[in-house]
DNA sequence: CGCAACCCTTCCGCTCAGTAGAAGGCTTGC
DNA sequence: GCAAGCCTTCTACTGAGCGGAAGGGTTGCG
């Protein structure tokens, strides 16, 4: 940056950046000098970045002081098309399969090599399960994970293959070859099926969401606890929620915010001014 | 900045920060020129700092050059404690009330004037409507806002009731006097009601999930067709639901993201390597 | 088909915003 | 009472950032 950086050729940027990478699942906040060490800056630029991040609402900080991630930042988040196309037309379908199994309803798109879960719905009697919203599993141990993988490219599947498989518990396939198969078999079957490969006790059913040229858009799935009824029957109404959500995809194609009314809102997107704080959660 | 910049005095953050507040609901995706335009910043800056916030995925692009909020961005967001805490916390009361209605189920914080949507459910024969996650409307006119406005602070309803208040509609209170009332009876009645305040058609109930201090940290409701039964028949329901949050909230107050298992995913908070590239959903 | 009006991208010399050490204040804990 | 943490403010030095200029690509009109 312009001065006298120790560290020379990091522009600006890249530390706001690292600042946001500083905060992860497993810390959603930090004190400046954690952020400062995580983040690889010295303590006096962190302290900088970090104050006007904060009067942006980028962050927030708590009562002790800490700092997290802070409503604008996701309020601008949401203006993704995961959020505002992928899950606003997936919504309702997943709702449906809800009503059906109250059971957890999952949607997933593949990124990178992971899993990354875009929704979830749990009930009150649902399993509680690893996954969450904005998460990432990997893809050879979960439903959605292997609907997604069934039907991606052999080079891809041969990337994923490859590589060391993570085993989380005794019943995940990690043997490239059996697991090869598996996806044949899936992909002819039209659905995936897990047991127990990812948490002990629970299993999955999960189908992909298509799109025009076949490749996988998205995964729907269902996570339930192992005793219950064989999974193999919901494999229908979950194949179809996915058939739903890709038509209504393709249909809405050029709408960036299926489903949504613009009438009114358009005066609402800025913060009307007034006493900031949202919420008093915490 | 460092530089000849035309304009001085202007950080490199605060022009990072212009360029995600160039996009809205009603901008979700943007020409590297109208983000310049928007940000109110020269073209070539503006290339510069959109392009490494592309390189980070804070920004994509899709097949037109077109820029838009990134997965990085949505994902960072997710760690917001409004989703993590509470809306992790709101999701199986809000399922139940769906179960029990079938009509949209909306979670809502005020930020500053406004009530701001946190987590919508709505299922295949919901009432189309205007919310939308992450997005705001005007307290006076929505039933999860006057839940929020009724147990502030007077001095807070004051400044709501001494501004001009938008009127959606012919069935919109505005006249501060009566809003007062309005408010005054819903704080004893112990839940909001709306009647086609919002959009002609659709009725509301909703009910405050208060703090220890009694203040209202978010509100739940339910949006239902005008015709259907009386809306005072769900309140009970919905009151559980809030105070089923609220003890909840109270009782995890010291767990960044309750519900969540820690066991296996510490290691998968970083993208695998491998092809980019989330989805195919354009 | 030529010209105008858009886009987006790369290049590069001038310079002020950014940097980080030093210093101080406030807690916590031994 | 001192050491080891925090966080914050101040300040002088300087290279990262700035944006005009130039060029190339696409669309659309007459």
């Amino acid at each position: 940056m312009a001065g006298n950086a120790r560290e020379t050729g990091r522009t600006v940027a890249s530390r706001i950046l690292a600042i946001f990478d500083a905060f992860d699942m497993q810390h959603p906040q930090l004190s400046l000098s954690e952020i400062s060490r995580r983040a690889g800056l010295p303590l006096t630029t962190t302290h900088r970045l970090v104050t006007e991040l904060t009067r942006w609402r980028g962050l927030e900080r708590d009562e002790n002081g800490n700092y997290f991630i802070g409503l604008r930042a996701w309020e601008v988040g949401l203006l993704s098309p995961l959020h505002t196309r992928l899950r606003e037309v997936a919504q309702p379908f997943m709702q449906s399969l809800y009503e059906a199994s109250r059971e957890n309803v999952h949607l997933a798109v593949r990124d990178g090599l992971d899993a990354m879960y875009v929704e979830k719905l749990a009930g009150p009697r649902s399993v509680p399960i690893i996954s969450r919203t904005g998460g990432r599993l990997p893809m050879h141990a979960t439903g959605v994970g292997k609907a997604l993988l069934a039907w991606e490219s052999p080079e891809l599947i041969n990337t994923v293959l490859s590589r060391p498989l993570e085993r989380p518990t005794r019943y995940t396939i990690t043997a490239p070859g059996r697991l090869r198969r598996e996806l044949e078999e899936t992909r002819q079957r039209g659905y995936a099926v897990t047991r127990e490969e990812m948490t002990l006790g629970s299993c999955s059913v999960a189908a992909p969401v298509l799109d025009r040229a076949g490749a996988p858009a998205a995964a729907v799935g269902l996570v339930v606890h192992s005793v219950h009824v064989e999974p193999e029957k919901l494999a229908p109404q979950i194949r179809m929620a996915a058939d739903g959500i890709a038509s209504r995809l393709e249909a809405t194609r050029d709408d960036p915010y299926p489903g949504y009314v613009h009438d009114f809102a358009a005066n609402h997107q800025r913060p009307s001014p007034g006493t900031g704080r949202a919420g008093r959660d915490r």
